[in-house]
DNA sequence: CGATCGCTTGAGTAGGATCAACAAGAGTGG
DNA sequence: CCACTCTTGTTGATCCTACTCAAGCGATCG
């Protein structure tokens, strides 16, 4: 399904987006002066490890998961991405795709020419830079899931991921609204769905308390000493 | 421990690197134009995770060990750097460094000064790109460890290693020498050393002779059914 | 020849995956 | 508004992987 126009909404985020949002007006015009539009409904799948890639691809809206496949099917999430984020960046100099794209929910994705986008960068320092910086901060992201992965338990990386929507000097409690499906967050935390269960749980004798998609949290030193 | 000169060995190595190697060489003179050399002992700290850092670093000889602390000093390492590979490249750009370096053997380090490197991609369309091309594979090799660490079994993930150090079509046996101590190899893969150790018993029926660093595989389809 | 270092092997245990049953919503259609 | 169904999340029981601690082995070195 494409559509054909940007809508200011559109605009705004893109404009907003880390990739964006250090470039001038101008720049980013003519970056997005050919976009596609394009929807997907949950579950559609955007590309498969290892496809050669002719577009960069914006999350508009909606939630688009990045996975590898290993045998007898099992997924591993490497990035889930939402409003605003940019990816399958590294398709660009790589040649193909590092992992699968998925649909998490429905969502509008607008897509740049790679090799436009790569001309732009070869020809102005300042979107190289932005460039630069985008992997820096995706290279930090994927950094950061690994060494979770080897220092934390499940209840550690759910305890860290609820403290890392803490606002920073939040004494008192505080409460927000999980951006997506339980399911999702497992598999980002590179959990079964049964063990972040199960770290609510525990979570709860720390004062967080977990209703459909909102998050309490009553004492945040609790949850840092764990 | 500062010795001044580059040795001619010390330039074929930068000049072969995978971020020099596509440059002119008059480009590669000018960034190396102010290199200081350190050296380091085994167990020597470069820096720590979150140090403000200001030199990017390549390894001339020897081996550094990037790795994150987590309470009660737990280490997990997110990359093993041998000669050629640059290092702590992202602290020019989000200014701090994500993991603490240290020497896992003894080791020469060319240090280039980040904010002069930072200007020169800045200027050089071509510095950019290869900065962009190491950071993209970089990320793409972390990457590759987080879906390793979720998809595979210890056992699965020495048999990867292993088959990533036979050439493409090896059919036949094939032996090949670990480039360094079973203790770095097994924090690299994210497994106790105990756990390394009964992987290679457990490959030893699949046809994997492992006598001191030498690794010989005699039926890599075995390795492969993993 | 002890001594240290690197590695292996063994036994016990904890964390988490898996499978299965169940509860709780969220739609859907009457 | 209520049954019915489908999806999503929770809980329980079992099993397996890999970590931990401890001991043993084999080199290399002073």
């Amino acid at each position: 399904m494409e559509t054909l126009q940007l809508t200011s909404s559109d605009w705004t985020t893109l404009l907003g987006s880390r990739f964006f949002v250090r470039l001038p007006r101008s720049t980013v015009e003519a970056i997005l002066e050919e976009t596609r539009l394009s929807t997907y409904e949950e579950h559609d799948v955007l590309f498969h490890q290892g496809d050669s890639i002719g577009d960069v691809f914006f999350v508009l809206s909606g939630l688009i998961r990045l996975y590898r496949v290993g045998k007898d099917r099992r997924e591993a999430d490497v990035a889930v991405l939402s409003k605003g984020e940019m990816f399958a960046e590294n398709a660009i100099y790589l040649g193909r795709a590092t992992a699968s794209a998925e649909a998490a929910e429905a969502s509008v994705i607008a897509r740049i020419d790679s090799s436009k986008l790569r001309k732009i960068a070869a020809a102005d320092p300042d979107v190289a830079q932005a460039f630069i910086e985008h992997l820096c901060h995706r290279g930090k992201m994927t950094e950061d899931m690994l060494a979770q992965d080897r220092l934390l338990t499940a209840t550690q990386r759910v305890a860290s991921y609820i403290l890392s929507h803490c606002p920073n000097g939040t004494n008192t409690s505080f409460s927000f609204r999980l951006p997506f499906q339980k399911n999702i967050l497992a598999g980002k935390l590179g959990v079964a769905p049964e063990a972040l269960s199960r770290a609510f749980s525990t979570l709860r004798q720390s004062g967080v308390i977990v209703k459909g998609r909102m998050i309490e949290i009553h004492d945040r030193h609790a949850l840092e000493r764990f």
